[in-house]
Order: structure tokens, then C-alpha cells, then sequence
DNA sequence: TTTTGACCCTGCCCCAAGGGGAGTGCTTAT
DNA sequence: ATAAGCACTCCCCTTGGGGCAGGGTCAAAA
């Protein structure tokens, strides 16, 4: 019965082992050939060192390395004692796993981000335009300072938020005018669940009907938009109410700062019924 | 305000990154130090540097590899433009958690296996036993062929149920008598959830009382066992009824084959409450 | 009997993303 | 003057093999 022994190719064909792998295994003393030529240095394998080979095969589908493998081997002939190891695997299978779901979504912020971004590029080009917005579930982080801070507090919010961001930034203006210093600003994400946050507000935010325009360009130029947006209020004769919104749609990204010149910020304006005609 | 540069550990301490990491980098062109001294080699860092290991960094963290972070360094100053790429690793990670969560299962697998062995050795110290066994849901494969097959048929029915087991397999015995060829067999697997599978029926088993006997050792002599439980329940009167169970508690592993001196195989027979007596 | 094509051997270099250490050079504080 | 603390280059190590070169071996065909 034993006397029927395999070449490295065939045993390499019966088990799926490639041959470099066979020869690996012989090298490391993890599966040592039944019999050797000793003129050849040819590898002759046995029946017993297929059973080893599926044993081997088991285990490295279950992600043990080499190593482990062969303590396993030379330690133990029986399933129930390699539990405690295969409960030890588990754990770090476990651990891996729970990575990639961290790195999927901070992907998926990522591209959520980006897609919105041009879903809005394509919907209306640069122009003055009236809007109704829909009331949402926001966490707003208020604070007073300059408008330059912003950016600042958005990266500390996202950072807390992370998993339940779904929509893009915005600051809420609630200053009737310019102000350079101790301005009364709030920085918001829309969020998918009601949860608590320290020193965060998470609340519903009312729909508006408001005049929008998207800006293009670095924020430094956010005012001829301003001019613009507001010159137009004026002449259709609204009336504009507090806070002022401002979407950045397209900021520096999360991985790359991009270029300023392709930046995308949209100024909604909130306007009274009272007097305005479309 | 460029002419501020970091020596390679200041610049370490700044980005989180190794010092080898960093001249890994340079020497693989993904980041260039600002400057670098002619006569010393010192490498120094500037600002833009620091931005760029600010993007390395974060590529890295989603598991992009050094040279597909070049690329991308390369190629892209603007988060819109990586997000194919994004999606392209975000499969890549799907995938491999897919991979991973079908090692955990066939993990648990084993590992539920075993438990309910140890529990089992410890309810009973082979010794002939009346019980009541509950319904079950199983999935059972019938063929008609010799006993020594019925590993085979496990076998193959394992690997079809794989995730829906939820105990270890046994086989159901219709002959009244020891039948060396062509006996009536059904190889089972009590499983979670019923569902459909080709030439496998899936059905709920009715409970029974049954007289229990926990075989040790190698299923060649089951028979010392067989005799064993079916002489007890002639003296206790009883009457027998089809099918014999057949649990194989603890057989060959799936990873090893064991110690067939250790096997167990848990025999039921089902007994009529008429005339039987505690 | 020889040849031929398939098969096998060892040994070397390669991958990714660095870690560890040896040996050497530079400045600075003591 | 010397020792400490950086920095540099160069080399080897890790996992699980893949690929190739150069040379030896086997079995069947000519």
C-alpha cells in the first residue's frame, strides 16, 4: 500500500499545491517528503503526506501563516485542540475586518462628497436662481470669530460625526452685516440619525424658500457672488431674512487641497413671500 | 517664509511617519525632501512636504499601495479625479472582506462543532440513557448503498449547507436489520433557515423518546455498542422504532483526522411509550 | 540504442512596506 | 577631548511564493 508514491508534479496536481509551494513546505520542515532520491534529490510524497497536505490546506484557508501552521501540526492530531488557536485567529480575522469597514467609510464620505458635488454642477450653471429648500436633520457647532475659522471647526465637527455625515457643509450667517471679528457663525452637517455630540447641536433645520447662486472660485472672491446674489434680491424687491447659508459644495478635498479656482460654494439667501415676485 | 525646513526627525515627529518610511519614499521618488544637502546628505523638509505627507498619509490609511499612491500623486491634485479609483479600492476591500467573513464562518464552524462534543461528553459518561430529543429542522440527502459511504454523502451535504448548520450531521437508519449492501440510509444536518437545495430535502424532523447510548471509539466497532443498547432495551420490554439515529458526535475532523480511539457517535433508538417501563 | 521532450533539481533575484542593525560622519555640549 | 545625539548608506530579514537559468533525469519514440 505505501509503496505508491507521487512526483512533486503529481502531488502537486493532487492537491493544489503549487510545486515552489511543495518545495517551500519541505524547506521549512512544514511537510517533508516521504522519500527523497538520494542521487536525484528527487521528492517522492506518500498517501500520509496527502492527508497532511489537506490539513495544510485547511489551515492556510483559514489565513495562518506558515509558522503557526507547523506548531499546529507538530503539537496537535485532533480538531478539539486547536480551538483556543482558531479562537485566536478569529479575533484578529475580527480585527482586520473592522478596519476595512472603517477605511469603506471614510471611502464612501469621500466619494458621497464628490458626487454630490457634481449632481449639483450639472443642475443649474452659476445663475441666480429661487429655490425651496427641505427642512433636514443638522449638527451645527456655533461659535463667534472670524469667517477664516470656519474651516477650522468643520474638520472638528466632521471628525466627531464622521459615519453620519450625509451631505455636504454648510455655515449658517447669522449677522445682518460684514463683520471681520466676533462674527456669530454656526457650522452644520446634514446628519442621517439624532444622536448626542459634546458641545454639538443636533436639530432640525427648517425648509426656506431662497434665492441661490453657486459660486466658483476661491472663497477670497465670495464677494462679487454676494454682490451679485444680493443686487438681485433688490431689484426683484424681496426681503432677505437671517441666517445666511453658504454650502461648500467643493472645498479642499479630504485627501488633496485641489485648486481654488475650482472651488464651489452656494449662497442660499433665505427671502419673505411678502413683496417678492417670481 | 519657504525658508523654513525639518531635518528628517523633526519632520517624523510632525508626520507620524517612520524616518525609514520617509527615506523609503524618497528613494521610491513618492516624496522628494525640499532640499537636500550635497555634502551630508541630509534631507530637509519644507511645508509643501508637509502637505504632501498629509495625502500620503491618508492614501495610505485606505490601503492604496506606494506605487499606486504615486500614480495618483502624479496624476491628480483634486479629490473629484480619485474617485474611480476610490471605487476601484473600495471593491478590493469588499472583496476581501467577503473573503475574510467566509473564514469566520467556516471558523465558527468548527468551533460550534467541538463545543457541542465537550458539552456532550460532560452530560453523559456513555452509559445507556432514556431522553427526549425535540423536533428539529434538518436537511437531509437519502441514497441506498453500504454504511461505509455515508461519510462521502456528509460530505458533499456539508459542503452545500456550509453556513446554515447548526449541529453535527447524523445519519437516519430505515432497515429493520443489519444490511451489509444496499441499506436505506439518510445522511442529515440540523441546519438554521430552510432552504432550497438541489437533491437535498429539507424537513422537519418530529421529536421522539428515544433510549441513548454514546459510542467510543472507531465506528468498526459500533456493533460492541449496538449490542449493548438493544440488549437493554429487550430487558426493559421495549419496543423499537425506525429509523435508528445515528449522531456523529465527534468523527474526523475538518481539519484533522483525529484519533479514531476518540471518536464519539451518539446511537438513538426510538423506543414505542407502550409496554416500556422506567 | 539514442534521442527527444517533459520533468525535476538547486540557486539566485524579485515582489511590499518597511524594521533592525552595523559602520561611519557631523555637530554640539560638557 | 570626548561622548551623546542625529544623520547617512548599505545590508539582511520578514511572507508566500513567482520566475528564470543552468544542469541533471526519466520514459517513450525513432
Amino acid at each position: 500500500m505505501k509503496e505508491l508514491l507521487f512526483n512533486i508534479g503529481e502531488f502537486s496536481r493532487m492537491t493544489g499545491l503549487s510545486i515552489k509551494a511543495l518545495r517551500l513546505y519541505h524547506e521549512k520542515d512544514i511537510m517533508v517528503p516521504f522519500r527523497i532520491d538520494e542521487f536525484t534529490n528527487y521528492r517522492f510524497y506518500s498517501r500520509s503526506n496527502l492527508e497532511r497536505a489537506r490539513i495544510i490546506t485547511a489551515l492556510r484557508s483559514m489565513d495562518f501563516g506558515l509558522k503557526e501552521i507547523k506548531e499546529l501540526l507538530e503539537n496537535f492530531d485532533d480538531d478539539s485542540g486547536i480551538v483556543s488557536a482558531l479562537e485566536a485567529q478569529k479575533l484578529k480575522i475580527c480585527h482586520k475586518i473592522l478596519n476595512y469597514e472603517k477605511i469603506l467609510n471614510s471611502m464612501d464620505l469621500i466619494i458621497l462628497k464628490e458626487k454630490t458635488v457634481q449632481n449639483k454642477k450639472q443642475a443649474n450653471a452659476f445663475q441666480v436662481e429661487e429655490k425651496t429648500i427641505e427642512p433636514m436633520l443638522i449638527a451645527g457647532l456655533r461659535f463667534k470669530g472670524k469667517y477664516k475659522e470656519a474651516g477650522k471647526y468643520i474638520g472638528k465637527l466632521a471628525g466627531k460625526m464622521s459615519r453620519n455625515i450625509c451631505g455636504p457643509p454648510f455655515c449658517l450667517y447669522y449677522d445682518k452685516e460684514y463683520k471681520e471679528e466676533d462674527a456669530e457663525i454656526e457650522v452644520c452637517y446634514p446628519v442621517k440619525e439624532e444622536k448626542e455630540y459634546p458641545n454639538v447641536v443636533v436639530r432640525r433645520l427648517k425648509g426656506a424658500n431662497v434665492i441661490s447662486l453657486i459660486h466658483k472660485g476661491p472663497y477670497e472672491q465670495l464677494s462679487h457672488s454676494y454682490s451679485k446674489i444680493i443686487s438681485e434680491i433688490k431689484s426683484r424687491n424681496g426681503e432677505m431674512d437671517l441666517p445666511i447659508r453658504e454650502t461648500y459644495l467643493k472645498g479642499p478635498g479630504m485627501i488633496f487641497k485641489g485648486n481654488p479656482q475650482n472651488y464651489l460654494t452656494e449662497i442660499q439667501i433665505s427671502v419673505r413671500e411678502s413683496g417678492f415676485k417670481t
